[in-house]
This record gives structure tokens, sequence and C-alpha cells, in this order.
DNA sequence: CCGTGAATCTTACGTCGTAAGTCGTACGCC
DNA sequence: GGCGTACGACTTACGACGTAAGATTCACGG
């Protein structure tokens, strides 16, 4: 079956495939092995590319990282400083919805991919034309977290509860989540997924944090 | 050197010890075979107290949450919303500080820990008592991502450069984040750490979030 | 035709989580 | 007191992982 003519190996052709691989089976999924399986190769020679399996590990958050920055230069900046910020991590978000793996890697990454660095780069642009100092503009990055690069980790409810039945003895000791989680779900009778909106959610804390921070720039 | 009287093991004790491991060795030090060796047994007499490893996880995620239960239980409360929920957040904190591994933990795990979700309810509580309405407590709580337990995961710049000499050539390419780093580097004489304090970016962030929130309200 | 060097494969080691089975010992019951 | 029983721990073993070391293939210029 080695119908495949002869493509040889080549570090980008081996992240190429680690994005692919992490991307319709998860990051567990992606293995020296099965990599170079995907590859028709065996995985010792993914080494003659490849220093170690975390420098895979940093070379696709790289290839992601570029990804977003094609991403953002594809799409004309919108009117002012709040509206530029807020679309171009929209349009990065965009990106690790295609990755859901992504936001694990580049949490743990301690490396400095240098996309990411300019992707960080322009976004402090942007708001030194919007006239932060470069102080605030420091703090704003902290506010912003992984916001500032289009994910927020959801750390809680995703389908916590399935609607239905939570114990009762339980529920009785949990009297206002379980008051919020049931109003909201009849609040939101055709939400978009479970009983709340991920993209209508980012935008709600990503908007609170850009209306906080427009307030601390100098007065204009 | 079995001079240990005979503590028999139990799934107390074994969550106990794996805390303590990763407290002293990191994340990647717990291994099953490790933490027996640490309470002086074989890694398979583990399993009588503990179904698997993510068992093993899930736990002491859970071990940490009752400590922050039990953090937040002895503070007295702040006045006000925004002082209650700051200072129960600033609390949790502490112990997130004592366990540098756990934010990673609680961001993987799906699970949903009682201690966790006890945790939740009391936060959403005090913005009940706000007079938050509870569907401005779900935005709230969105908003607010992991900073409502009490970190925010540091995705850049813990030690980004080393201060000195980025390669000249790259820094061209960087001009906004260089601009940036530097005069900050100037105008932050006697940080803590590096070249910007964690405690005091995490708290501006939260300010801004709360601020935002409180604007939202109903009218008072 | 034959080195030669780059690209790939083979083999092997140590570590991991854990399935399956074995063994010692404390305790209730006759 | 003797003894089955079952709880709690141990032994052995397997497959998957990352990767070190060395052997092998192959294209190509002399």
């Amino acid at each position: 079956m080695t119908t495949e003519a002869r493509i040889p190996l080549s570090r980008e052709r081996v992240l190429r495939a680690a994005v692919e691989l992490a991307d319709e089976h998860g990051l567990r999924a992606l293995t020296m092995r099965r990599l170079a399986e995907e590859l028709g190769a065996e995985a010792m020679s993914l080494y003659y590319h490849v220093a170690k399996k975390e420098d895979v590990l940093d070379g696709i958050v790289d290839v992601v990282a570029q990804e977003i920055n094609d991403a953002v230069a594809a799409v004309p900046p919108a009117p002012g400083w709040q509206g530029a910020v807020r679309q171009r991590i929209l349009t990065a978000r965009q990106v690790f919805l295609r990755h859901r793996w992504a936001p694990e890697l580049f949490e743990t990454r301690s490396s400095t991919s240098l996309a990411v660095l300019r992707y960080y780069d322009a976004l402090v642009g942007l708001m030194r034309d919007g006239g932060f100092s470069y102080d605030l503009v420091h703090h704003a990055l902290h506010a912003l977290g992984s916001r500032a690069l289009g994910f927020s980790q959801e750390l809680f409810d995703p389908a916590a509860g399935e609607s239905a039945d939570v114990p009762a003895e339980l529920a009785a000791q949990l009297p206002n989540l379980v008051g919020m989680l049931s109003e909201i779900a009849h609040d939101d009778p055709e939400s978009t997924l479970g009983w709340c909106d991920d993209q209508t959610e980012f935008e709600f804390g990503l908007d609170v944090i850009l209306d906080g921070l427009d307030r601390l720039r100098d007065p204009s």
C-alpha cells in the first residue's frame, strides 16, 4: 500500500500532520509513533527533522499563531482602538475554534513563539494608537490574559448538571447555583449549545474589560 | 528501615501525599509509582483505595477546593458586594499560590468537584445579595473565568526576554513590544519579581472586571 | 563503479498506567 | 483454641510511550 509516491519528510510536513492529528483526535492522540504512522514513516525518522516531542509541541503552537496572524491580516481594521482590538481578538478566536486543543497547549508552553510575539506587538500598537500609555497597555495585557489571544478557559459548567436531576440532597447544598441555573435555562429558550452560548459570553467578558480599559485612558 | 509503625493506606492519605508530592516536585513527578514510594508502599496497592490515576487528580482538585473553602470561611466578609467578592477571590488566590500546579489541573479537569460547586454557590450568593439578577451573575462568572477561583494563567512574559539582549534583528520586528518592555522596566524600579508584579496585575484585572460589573447592575 | 553523506529504519531501554493473580494476617464464629 | 474468610497489600506482566544508539538505504558527483 505504498501507493503514495514518496514525499520526503520535513519539519513543515511533520508539524502540519501534528496539527491535523490533534484536530481530529485530540492532543492525547498526538504521540510520536502515531504521528509517524500518519506520515507513513517510523517514529524515529521524525527525530531527524525535530529535536524532541516538546519541539513538536512548540512547533504547532507556532503554526497556529501564524494562522492567527494570517487571519487578522486578512481583515480590514475596524474603527477606533476598541473596535480594532475587539475585532482582532474575535478573529483570533475563530482560529482557536478550529483547533480546540490549542488553548491547553498555549497555556502550558513557556515558550515564546515569534509569531505569538508578533501578534502581541500589533495588539500593543493598536492600543498605543488609541492613546494608551505603555504602562496601561501592560496592565491591559495582564487584565485580558488569555482573552487577548482569543480564548478563555471554560473551567466550569460546560455540561454541568446535564440540565436534569441534581441528586436533590446535593441541590439543597447549592441553592444559589441551582436557582441561577434553572432561571437561566428558562430565560434562554433557544440558546445554541446547552444552556449558554460561549461566543456570547466571550464577547460579554471581553467588552466588560475593554470598556473598563477605555475609561482608564488619558481623558481625551 | 521499616521504622514507621504501620499506618494503613487510605484514600485520604493517598490524596494528601499526592498534594505534597506535587507541591514539592511538580505535577510531572506525580506518578503512581513515585506516589506509592512516598507512602512506603507498592504502586498497585494504591489501586485498592483509588480507581485510577484520573481519580487521584480529581481527588487532589477536591482537596485544594476544600482548602479554599476553609480559607474563605476563616475570613470575616468585607462590606459591599464588590468588597466581599474581591476578598473571597483574593483569599482563594492565596491557596493557589501554595499549590502552583493547581491552576493547570483545575483547567484540564472536566470534573465537577463538590467543593468547587460550593465555592461557586457562595460566590453567586454574594452577588445576588449585591442586587445582581441571575442572568447578570451568569455573565459575570463567564467574564471572570478562572479569575473567579483566584488565578489567571500567565501565558506570556514570565521571563520573556530575560531583560537583556533581544537579538536586535528580532527587536526591530517588535517595536511596540520592545518599547513597552523597556519603559516598564524603567518605571518600576523595585518590583517584586522580574519586571512585573503578579499580585498587582491580578488585582488590577480583577478590579477592572468588578467595576465593570458594578456598572451593569440594576440602578440602585 | 564506487565512496559519501543525508534520510530513514531497526532494535532496545527505561518509565508509565494498570490488569490479573497471589499472599499474609486480623477477626468472627464454632 | 482453631479456622474460614475477606480485606489490604504485594508480585508479575503487558502494552504504550519518548528516545538513545547504531545499521541501513539511496541519490549523486568523482
